[in-house]
DNA sequence: CGTTCAGTTGATATATTTCAATTCCAGTGG
DNA sequence: CCACTGGAATTGAAATATATCAACTGAACG
């Protein structure tokens, strides 16, 4: 499929938000970027792959996992306008941990290694986009890390103050297995802050 | 206190590292850092503290953290060669939820946030370096958050293979507290690793 | 020596998991 | 329009992991 004005769009407008372009500096860095439908359980990256692709979401919501205990451990989520791949396996050219799937039908852009690479050179302001997006997923993360150290019930808070607005795109087990808990465990602290809530009455 | 020849030569090894500066070039980024002994429990950052410094280690043992219930959790730790700060802080300009105090006498060389962004723009090499240092950070970040959804065993054992060789900078409470747990429930799972170690035999 | 601090141990309490059973709900075919 | 099905969410009871609190040990230090 040929990459369509929205996705451009979409693409632009994401860069834009921390560096501006001119209409050549966007053209080349998009002639870098193939667009790639990705069905729901489809996958984009799978555990021993060597990670090539950056991947930016146009639509739909993605997965990011990994497997212990024959059990599914949500690491990232990324939405419409979210970026994902696996760059310790990208930058290391090692196997990944990881399974990067899809959640929903969705549409991706993807840029190869070499092409990011290349543009890197190329567009001293690509660069300085990726540090920009790169300082900010680190300290994100850096929250997420935080939380991940609390009990079950304050990370299930900070996960609706951070990512309500995309809670109808994921399944409960989805959520559970992104804050480390199990789904019946998630079902019984919603229950009891619904209890609360209740009682305060 | 003046910057001294082997604070520089700890810096350029460290962004050679990455990318190749001339003699020039480091000239210029290493005027722009300045020198700081921190004292054993003194602070490099407070919470409520806007976070105006970007710290790279010279020497010693740093450690960031955060209160939840009147206890310190541990977000990270940095070492000889590392770099730390809060940069949810410094790239919003907000009060940080962080602490960052030193494990033992240290050295630092600290830049603040206005010099990083003119080097950024004075030497496009120096913002690459960058890029590629929260590439990396950000890639180790997606690891620990893997394992924080482990049990606290496994947590220990992957903190080991990863941290190993710092094990003797750090006590045992600062490392339960990095893995979210009590120091005397680490006390135990490593007395059961030793355990297992002589059942075996 | 005595004091302090880190680490250990024991007993009990709490949080979370596990496994099995049940309910809820949306989609499907008749 | 209804009855059935399968997946997701809920609930209960018992098991396990981890926390809590208090007491104790041992090494380091003045």
């Amino acid at each position: 499929m040929k990459i369509q004005p929205y996705m451009l769009l979409a693409l632009r407008r994401n860069i834009e938000n921390v560096v501006k372009l001119t209409d050549g500096e966007f053209d080349q860095i998009a002639s870098r970027f193939t667009p790639k439908l990705i069905r729901k359980n489809q996958f984009l990256l799978e555990e021993q792959d060597k990670c090539k692709h950056d991947y930016f979401v146009i639509k739909g919501a993605l997965r990011q996992y990994r497997m212990h205990d024959t059990k599914e451990w949500v690491n990232q989520f990324a939405f419409e306008g979210w970026w994902i791949s696996d760059w310790y396996s990208m930058l290391n050219n090692t196997p990944s941990d990881f399974y990067i799937d899809a959640l929903e039908n969705s549409e991706v852009l993807q840029v190869n290694k070499k092409a990011l690479d290349s543009l890197f050179d190329q567009i001293v302001k690509f660069d300085k986009f990726y540090r920009v997006m790169f300082q900010r997923a680190f300290s994100a993360q850096q929250k997420r890390i935080a939380f991940m150290q609390k009990s079950a019930e304050s990370r299930y808070e900070e996960f609706v103050s951070m990512y309500g607005r995309f809670e109808t795109h994921v399944s409960q087990a989805q959520i559970a297995s992104y804050l480390g808990i199990t789904r019946e465990s998630l079902s019984r602290i919603k229950n009891l802050g619904i209890k609360r809530l209740i009682d305060q009455k």
